[in-house]
DNA sequence: TAAAAATCTACTTAATCGATAGAAATAAAA
DNA sequence: TTTTATTTCTATCGATTAAGTAGATTTTTA
């Protein structure tokens, strides 16, 4: 289970990602609109900047903005940045490996061979879904229901 | 990440259903041979009897074993008896589903979207591989390895 | 009845989660 | 230059979980 801060990272980020050139955002709109405590998403959006994922103005007209191009965003990268390796085990992981200590053989180990097709199968979804194609699942979705509510009037 | 218990638990029934049908294998030589500290193996391994995975005998000759074959028993299953459920989100888990409290339109979530395909993904996985389907992993590893090291010397 | 096992209950220590508080730095506008 | 609006930094908090330890109890067999 993801915690809460990447949940929120990521709302926070389609919004932004709705929002791409259209001016800084202020935390506290972002807060308010969706529904994420002002104080601890302050934090999010800061490790969000250090991270390159966003910019940000300071004092009077300021506010946050995606760093880069919504497709250019992908959400393994935000889950890695807020949670962590994606990995199961850290002896798979491609961007934080480390052996397990009371593992023997690597080679042998079958618990890692498992983990590894489940981080792949992971990683294969989650670096390859930019923030711009979740809006657009999003949209499609939307499509979906308003043809069945249109259907059904 | 996965944590330490599910670690030692995958570790002590790969041990077990090695050594299926040869008898109740005692706490203290799983703890030795695996390097499990004993006090906490003994709790994994009793979670895992009240959950149907294990069987045990007390009293002198005692011992645990697996409470069915190899092959009827899988890695996903194990996983969520010790970590919970597999999916990344509860909106989107199979055996434990719940709505998120600040999410609106459960349709309309992009992150669900994302989210259920990676639990898909995960779960096709862990689902599909029995005990019996990590020995053989092993085996094969082991067969690969023996072959190049004959083939270097 | 003694020994050998699993079982149960409780505790510990450290880390992490989900926040909150308040001051400091910065930038723009008046 | 001062005020105001904003982000940024540092610290703290209470609750929960992780990883393990301790010790007594129950059950079984020989």
């Amino acid at each position: 289970m993801i915690n809460k801060k990447t949940k929120y990272a990521l709302k926070a980020l389609i919004y932004l990602a709705r929002e791409y050139e259209k001016g800084p955002i202020l935390i506290s709109v972002l807060a308010r609109d969706e529904n994420i405590p002002k104080k601890f998403l302050e934090l999010i959006l800061l490790t969000l900047k250090n991270n390159g994922v966003l910019q940000s103005r300071m004092g009077k007209g300021g506010g946050y903005f995606l760093a880069c191009h919504p497709r250019a965003i992908n959400v393994g990268q935000v889950i890695r940045i807020l949670e962590g390796p994606l990995a199961p085990v850290q002896c798979v992981s491609e961007t934080a490996y480390a052996r397990c200590e009371e593992c023997e053989s690597e080679e042998l180990c079958g618990i890692r061979m498992v983990m590894k097709d489940v981080r792949d199968a992971m990683a294969e979804i989650l670096d390859s879904t930019s923030l711009a194609d979740v809006l657009e699942k999003i949209e499609n979705a939307k499509q979906k229901e308003s043809k069945i509510l249109n259907f059904v009037i």
